[in-house]
DNA sequence: TAGATTGTTAATCGATTAACAATC
DNA sequence: TAGATTGTTAATCGATTAACAATC
């Protein structure tokens, strides 16, 4: 099925249904229905038949789903049965954290390069990696053909670092700087600010 | 006009419009229009025109929109036009780090507690709190009637956490942990889930 | 077999867009 | 005034839901 049929908003449930499996898959627990896992997730069963519809036949008629086997099948789409090479540009206090996170590993991703441009952090470790000048960022990217970054540098930078990353190719951007970057058709961006999400909240308070 | 009556996803973009307006303003800017503003956003002007008329008419034929004057409305909606006292719990790296972010400030929020239930934690400042212990956690989330917390713990005690919190009278929780929350009716649950956001985009790669 | 659940179709529901009168 | 842009209506587009035959 072309990438183009598929609703975006319906790709945007799959890693949804991949975190739910995958902790009830740590639970030992070996098949499940849509209606289990729509129940889990505030979601209707129908919804989860017809988003995974999309893809393929993934169940069996009486029984559900094989759980190993739709984890398998959702990898396989996001294309997260592979591990993505990620660089990291900007670590401060978030980025550290970041950085230091542990919730990367297993879910196709890994981070690989750590970049920051204050002379007192370069070359320091964090882990097992060291903290690369930013001044080498596009080198490094097109060298490694860095296909994702994560931005966690201050907003008044994050759109540099931005167009210096789309520059040497990357092509999925996180970006944890609250403002909205400006990306050219086929490089996409998902904003990750804490505030916004909050804010959406507060309105039915 | 009374809540029900908005889209959610209506509700979800004005945080969005809030955070551009707030950058023109940074700019010096006085003046935009529902083009500029949706070719800054990728969102034609038309949806932002008939988002904000949901709300009310906050602009002027044939000159647009005055930028302090939308960014005032739109805070007054979200009711961010005051500032929330939040409790974050979980004070790991990401926890610290989100204790330590600057960015709430100014945008209708204020970290007034951190909890965690590690003994060696309890009782140091970061910044200007000190790190309270989580067994007290729904005592001050009720004395102090708090309605918002982050939830920064470990997947394995989110919901446990999240329980806490919403039996204290929270209504609103930003959750770190990659796991999906439960949560009643009439309580709101955000996920931050960054792996869920690079997964979402790796399928188009 | 009887019960359960899938995958899919068609109907419903809701959101986005295009167009334009109103008016600054 | 002439040009520009809003707020709103109606049309279009797309997503969700309900229902059910297929079948494990």
């Amino acid at each position: 099925m072309p990438p183009g049929d598929v609703p975006d908003i319906v790709v945007g449930r799959l890693p949804i249904y991949l975190r739910a499996l995958t902790h009830m898959a740590a639970a030992g627990q070996e098949i499940t229905s849509s209606h289990e896992l729509g129940q889990k997730l505030g979601i209707s069963s129908a919804q989860i038949r017809k988003d995974l519809s999309h893809f393929g036949e993934f169940g069996k008629q009486g029984t559900g789903y094989r759980i190993s086997h739709l984890m398998d099948q959702i990898k396989r789409i996001l294309k997260v049965e592979r591990e993505w090479e990620v660089a990291l540009i900007g670590v401060g206090d978030l980025g550290h954290a970041v950085a230091r996170y542990g919730g990367f590993k297993n879910r196709g991703f890994h981070i690989s390069f750590l970049f920051d441009n204050d002379p007192a952090k370069i070359g320091s470790p964090i882990g097992e990696l060291a903290i690369l000048d930013s001044a080498q960022l596009q080198d490094v990217l097109v060298e490694r053909a860095i296909k994702v970054a994560m931005i966690a540098v201050p907003a008044s930078e994050a759109q540099k670092v931005a167009d210096v990353c789309i520059e040497a190719g990357v092509k999925a951007i996180l970006n944890y700087a609250p403002i909205s970057l400006t990306v050219p058709d086929g490089v996409h961006v998902q904003h990750l600010d804490p505030v916004a999400y909050l804010q959406r909240m507060t309105y039915y308070l």
